[in-house]
Parts: C-alpha cells; structure tokens; sequence
DNA sequence: CACTAGTGGAGCACGAGTGTTCCACTAAGG
DNA sequence: CCTTAGTGGAACACTCGTGCTCCACTAGTG
C-alpha cells in the first residue's frame, strides 16, 4: 500500500489485521467473523478483496513484506553470529500474530511462500556459517538445522507468550540461553 | 480395541490410520478422503464412525493411550535425566504422523487433550527437577521451559524429516546434541 | 441352496460458507 | 440542496461436505 491515508486505506488495514489475527487462530474461519472482527460488513470485506483467496494471497504478501523487514532490522551481518541470532529472533517475536499464523498453519506458509524469503533464508544461513567459522557455533551442525533449532526456540516462546506463561522478554532472554547452552548445566556461572 | 482381529477390526484400523495420516496433513479433510485412503466406502466409515466427531474423538482416545505408551517405553525414571529425555524424545519420534498432527494442529490437541496426558507431564517435569537438582540440567531454567524446548526440537525433527531432509535416526541424534549445548561450539571436543 | 456378515455406491436433504446483487443509509463537499 | 464516496444489510444462488437411507453385491458358512 504506497498511501495509506484516508478511509479506504484504514479500512483495508482493519480488514489485514483481523486477517491475521483470526486466522492465527483458526485457519479455516469464516469470512464474516472476520468482517465482524474488522468492524466491518462482508460486503465491504468482498469489495477490498473479491474472494477469499484474495484475502489470504494479500495476507501472504504482507507476510513476505513483514518478514524481510524484520529480517532487515536484525542486521545478522553486524556484531557476533549468536548476537545476531538473537536479534533475529527478537525482531521475529515482534511480529506476534503473524508469526503465529506462519508457524501454526503450514497449509498457509507453505514451500512457495518459504521461497519468497529465500534472500532472508540465505542471510541467516550466512551468518550461521559465519559463526561457526569464526569458532562461535558448533560447526558438527549442517547450518540448517541451527536454523531450524532457532526456528523451534521462536516457536516455543511464542506459545509461552501466547498462553501468558512468559513475557515478551523473558522470551526473548529464554531463546538466546537455550541457543548458547541448551539445557544442560553449565560447566561455569550460570548466564542469568 | 480389546479383539483386534477380524474383518471389522481391521475396517476400523485401516480407518484410524488413515484418518491420522490424512488429518495430520490436512486436518479439515473431508470424510471421504479418508474413506478413500482407508481403502472403504464412506458409508463404512460412517458405519464404524457415524458423525466426523466419533472419528476424531476415537483418533484422540488413540492419541492419547499411543502417547501415553510412548511416554512409558522412555522410562524417564531411570539413567540421567539428559539420557531420559532423548529416549522420550526418539520414542514420541517412532509415533511420526501422530505427533505430526498433536504439534501442528492445536485445534485437535486443544487443553482437554494435553490435561488427559498430565500425568505424564507430571512425569516429565519430574524427571526434568531431577536432573535440575543433580545439577545435569540447568537450574536457572524453569522446568516447563526445558520441557517447550524439548518438544520444539521435536516439532523441527519430525519437520525436517518428513520433508526427508533428515533421517529419523539423525533427528534423535541432533535433538540430544542440541538439548546437551545448544547451538554455541563446544570449549571442549565435538561431541559428534 | 438360504442366510448372515460386511460392504459400496447412489441419491437425497440439510447446513454452512461463499460470491453476488441490490438497495438504503450516512457523511462530506461544492 | 445535490452529488459523491463509502458502507452495511438482506437476500439469493451455488458449492461442498455431512449425515442418512436404500439397495445391491460378495464372501463365507451350514
């Protein structure tokens, strides 16, 4: 959305958000609890976005969208790889029901709509690499499954965060300790 | 099922096992799919399951005697309490497509579920203070953080080796790796 | 052969959700 | 005032999945 005044521009947005949120939820919501969410009517739901489908493609690209941006704002080329690593999970936590939808419903977030992060993927992969290169990371891991292992810790919290089990940053705290030591004790201080 | 043998047992598991298979890749499926996949008619569904409820219901009574045999195979009481939880993290990994849909369906595995597995939680976290108190597992954590972390980890197995991008026996191998020190490198040898 | 057990397919009614059309309403601006 | 923009509600047709009924078929047994 290049403009986003004006009331058409807050209403497709309202409609966006409870997109979102209901849909993190329960995927298989109807338009109308949607529409009521939004506050507004399914005929209004139905001109700023025909059919369903509609719907749930610009919920993806807004998805891509939100995901390169915080990709983006966790800069994973500056400052160590763990850092960085913690970083981006931090940024990801931030998008909230969206990561919810994305890790919840892999009817949604599916291969195709993995492949438009591709560059993000790369990035991560990069600095993962990076770190075990520079002696950081447990280089015996392929990269992929250190990725995913951030991906799981991120999937966790969010529960926790969701259930009100743990605070945004206590979550946050949580993934970096697991990813420097998991779970076992350490052989020094303890980090906290 | 007290008699598993005869024709009608065998309708019945060749039902379940489809449905569990099928839901977990698309849990709001029709009936006749998993009619289809059973290898019987939707009418034999339905004479085994009249409404789609009896079916997820007796899906979820499966579930929950499968997790709880699962959770018994691991013998959590005995050996370390790292050791422990691998073993329960390979036994819940030998159940493959049912943990597929516990972990990526919530609306199935909703509390009511997870409150009939309490005893086993009960068990887990036990086995987790355990290895808190004789200093083998980080005490700084609080038990049902390391107990999300396992599962997380399982939920990033069970992914990577459905899309055959693991074997079942390296995700037992990473999960335990990963539980013992996170993704950072190790001050000492590699433990692979 | 007749009977029983088990099953499959066809067809129907119903409900929920979707997409569509139409009309009425409100607010703002000239 | 009139016009425009934006919207909501009602109603309808359609589709899909579900639950249900009925009938026919096959296999096995006495």
């Amino acid at each position: 959305m290049a403009d986003e005044r004006g009331a058409r521009a807050r209403t497709r947005r309202a409609i966006l958000d409870a997109a979102i949120r209901r849909l993190a939820d329960t995927p298989n919501c109807a338009l109308s609890e949607i529409a009521d969410d939004a506050g507004v009517g399914r005929t209004t739901l139905h001109r700023y976005f025909p059919e369903r489908a509609d719907l749930i493609d610009a919920v993806r690209v807004e998805s891509v969208e939100r995901m390169r941006a915080a990709t983006a704002r966790a800069r994973l080329g500056e400052g160590s790889a763990l850092e960085a690593l913690e970083r981006l999970a931090s940024s990801y936590l931030d998008e909230g029901d969206l990561l919810t939808y994305l890790f919840f419903h892999a009817e949604f977030a599916d291969e195709a709509f993995w492949e438009q992060l591709e560059h993000e993927d790369e990035t991560l992969i990069t600095t993962i690499t990076r770190g075990q290169a520079s002696g950081e990371l447990d280089a015996s891991f392929r990269p992929d499954w250190i990725s995913n292992v951030l991906f799981s810790l991120l999937y966790s919290a969010l529960s926790s965060v969701r259930e009100g089990t743990l605070t945004r940053g206590e979550a946050s705290r949580l993934i970096g300790a697991t990813l420097r030591g998991g779970v076992a004790a350490r052989p020094t201080a303890s980090p906290r």
